[in-house]
DNA sequence: CATAATATTGGAACATCGTTCCATTTATGT
DNA sequence: ACATAAATGGAACGATGTTCCAATATTATG
């Protein structure tokens, strides 16, 4: 009891949960994936690698923490409207673009099943499918395809991202170079492939998500239009 | 030149890019993501941790030749049929069996966009789709949904699977653990993820991962029917 | 106010990891 | 046969996540 009085009487800048993983945001997207460490966290919070375990259980739990951070502050951004499929267009477009200036973000998302962060993007979802007029028992479906889609795209447009960053190029330098990789597979064994290389040179990454988007919209609406076919 | 000759007049169990290889796989199934050592490998290989750096870059070399070998046998063993929409369902289940059989290959595919493994599985489902009718440039869009969905929930799938057996359950005992959670949620905050616990409790992991790649395709066909809307 | 009890800190130490290095062994070509 | 190159195996390096514990700061109690 009393957290708020200990907090505000301990000394100045003292250690707490939400300092550390603010902290750990900071790093993560300053420094990649891989620049989030102990020792490197503890030194810009000047203190050591041991005070932190006393406010996290482990780096697994420190970096789902900033994940959810991430995601909640995501959701709070993007207000629902009347429209459902709007919203559920703008809730994609947020995350598309949340996990694409934290490139983390998408594997950390896909490290956590069931956990906070993910809840979080799952009610949301559901909440709009439900407004469109989904029954009860497509719901869970169409919610999980456009889930699936949007942090499986997300996370490989971030992945693309950090690759290109290693490898010390821009990304579309990087896309660059994969479909030139394409456009010398073998044309037998790989034609759609090499057809679709051309595709990927100069494409807006933002506007093919979305098209993806409207793709299952359309098949969660075309389920609802014509129940229980088959 | 003289490949073959060399590897068989080499001393018997020689090492090489395909033996380090394929005893990965026997560790990374046996003993999980974390069980693929340079150490735990070399020893069972019987040399030493140096010595596989000359067949192998990095570790993160070897594990998407692994996944690539991985990808490559479950490709040949899904024939294609005359049905595209068969071809499709059957070519998505295959891929979910196999991340369920092999769970860290979905961490690993997510980790190499653009890379060999992927570009097999694309290749597949363009050419199945291109057979469905779609126009040339709403096919990117359809396969990348696909794509996306098939990695996505079989990759949620195997980390609900990885996480369960880390903390000592079966699947059916971490996902009854999930539904309590989720049942406890506030009311107010989260009425659809409270509402779908349930459907989580008991489901069908595949016939509802067919149930996604359904509606997929249904907004896939409908594209195809009503070209050129907007 | 003094003192015991508890909460929190910081840094040393540990086990383990990916990777590098290099002396040594094995195979190949002349 | 000898020289050159391919391949091996194990020691060593730097970095990581985590644990441990003595030291300190804060709170509760007499």
């Amino acid at each position: 009891m009393a957290k708020k009085a200990r907090s505000v009487q301990r000394r100045e800048e003292s250690l707490s949960r939400e300092s550390i993983i603010e902290a750990s945001i900071e790093l993560l997207d300053s420094s990649g994936e891989g620049g989030l460490t102990f020792r490197t966290l503890s030194e810009r919070l000047a203190t050591g690698p041991g005070a932190l375990y006393w406010h996290i259980a482990n780096k697994s739990d420190l970096l789902t923490a900033a994940c959810d951070a991430i995601v909640a502050r995501t959701m709070e951004a993007t207000p629902s409207g009347a429209k459902p499929k709007a919203n559920l267009r703008a809730l994609a477009l947020g995350m598309f673009d949340a996990i694409d200036e934290h490139p983390w973000v998408g594997s950390a998302l896909a490290q956590a099943p069931g956990e906070m962060p993910m809840v979080r993007i799952l009610e949301r979802l559901g909440q709009q499918v439900r407004a469109l007029g989904a029954e009860d028992d497509t719901q869970w479906a169409a919610v999980g395809a456009l889930l699936n889609y949007i942090l499986g795209v997300g996370g490989r447009n971030a992945a693309n991202g950090q690759l290109a960053r290693e490898r010390g190029l821009d990304r579309s330098d990087f896309l660059e170079a994969v479909a030139a990789a394409w456009s010398q597979l073998d044309p037998r064994e790989y034609p759609f492939t090499r057809s679709v290389a051309g595709q990927v040179r100069d494409h807006d990454d933002r506007v093919e998500f979305l098209a993806g988007i409207d793709l299952i919209l359309r098949g969660i609406e075309r389920g609802i239009e014509s129940p229980r076919r088959r």
